[in-house]
DNA sequence: CGGAATCCTCTTCGATACTG
DNA sequence: CAGTATCGAAGAGGATTCCG
């Protein structure tokens, strides 16, 4: 049956983590919520933005996640005619549980493997983490566009944002490959190669400073 | 096989999320981890703390965070004749994610499940996380049994630590059952009907005033 | 006795095809 | 576009057995 009893399989446990677990541990869960933390997405981007997710699994991730109200969805009004899933407040809240994983997992991302996909999200979210450790990132409104799909990065004194979606009068805007953005942090792409090659497009008061700063080692 | 490959199943994803999510994000791996932050264990013990997991899923979860350097196995000396698993020290820096997940799991824990098991570990974790919050937790060595398993919380200005095991001249010692452990750190028992009904027992300088100190709400 | 490997059943995954 | 239907392959869970 499709619609079984959502609570499928518990660890059974009185303990924060494993609850935790039982919300969000099972496959694939916590990168959707990854896909999330940056802004609402459709079910077909979801889709497209998880290689080899398979489409009975995220509708089962899906749903079992507004079950237990990490998620919701929102029913956009009849112009737009789509429905996008989007975190709920406590949802929000996993926030620190991916910004943990990622400070773990990153020294796993030193040597990339042979085949794996560079999505823009990861991509943005790596130039957040970035941004955050950073003693002093170039304050403004930056607009990234990481294989052409369009990402805030707000500095200023109240913190830094990321958000996706077009930026509404942006400071600068850099356009460049996901995959470019990624090994740029990762340092394995300096600045001075990605900019010779013609990889990297600057506009506005997105400068070679500006930009170094926000990805610079 | 059982003997396969060992890269079983990755997202294929060069992001930090999807790659320790590769390494700790398999069924029952980050309870594993959860045990052995406090202390090497055996697999009996592991076997024993992790209701429900299965042998095989136990011994494969092992051999896979293993070669992956998140634990490794130490061969105890004869006497013992008994293999104990412990964290690397890059396990160890999986301490974060456990606490971000507890901190996130945390308001499910309010509404006990019937039929939860609550697991010494799981208690002792949650007591550590409720003296690393709070202001100013009692100083001293404190030895915990819960379920007659022995724990030492160590307060000093140092901060503070958990461990599995019995504390080598501790300052006092309370022991009680996990489950009432739990139960005070939920506020779900107070500490007078606790110990009204003889369920707390104190030695040593583990006053009433010390035990509510790490206990009260 | 601790530490698994084996066997068996059941569920889940992932891919493709199909429908409102 | 947003899912449901279907199906072979892989994984989980439980009991038992084997090995040191």
């Amino acid at each position: 049956m499709a619609t079984m009893c959502n609570m499928a399989k518990t660890y059974g446990q009185h303990c924060p983590i494993a609850r935790a677990l039982d919300v969000v541990g099972e496959r694939w869960s916590l990168l959707i919520v990854r896909e999330l933390l940056l802004g609402p997405l459709r079910y077909t981007d979801l889709r497209a933005a998880l290689p080899g997710i398979g489409t009975r699994v995220l509708a089962d991730r899906l749903k079992h996640l507004a079950d237990e109200g990490v998620i919701e969805m929102r029913r956009l009004p009849p112009p737009a005619s789509a429905d996008a899933y989007q975190l709920t407040a406590w949802g929000e809240k996993l926030r620190p549980v991916a910004s943990a994983l990622a400070a773990w997992g990153s020294s796993l991302t030193g040597r990339p493997r042979r085949g794996d996909a560079r999505s823009p999200t990861s991509a943005m979210m790596a130039l957040w983490r970035r941004a955050l450790v950073r003693p002093r990132p170039p304050a403004g409104r930056w607009q990234l566009l990481l294989d052409g799909q369009a990402f805030e990065l707000s500095v200023d004194d109240a913190g830094t944002m990321a958000r996706r979606g077009e930026s509404t009068a942006p400071d600068g805007t850099a356009a460049l490959a996901a995959s470019d953005a990624i090994a740029l942090l990762d340092g394995r792409l300096t600045f001075g190669d990605a900019a010779q090659s013609g990889r990297v497009d600057l506009r506005g008061r997105m400068t070679d400073q500006v930009f170094s700063g926000l990805f610079g080692a």
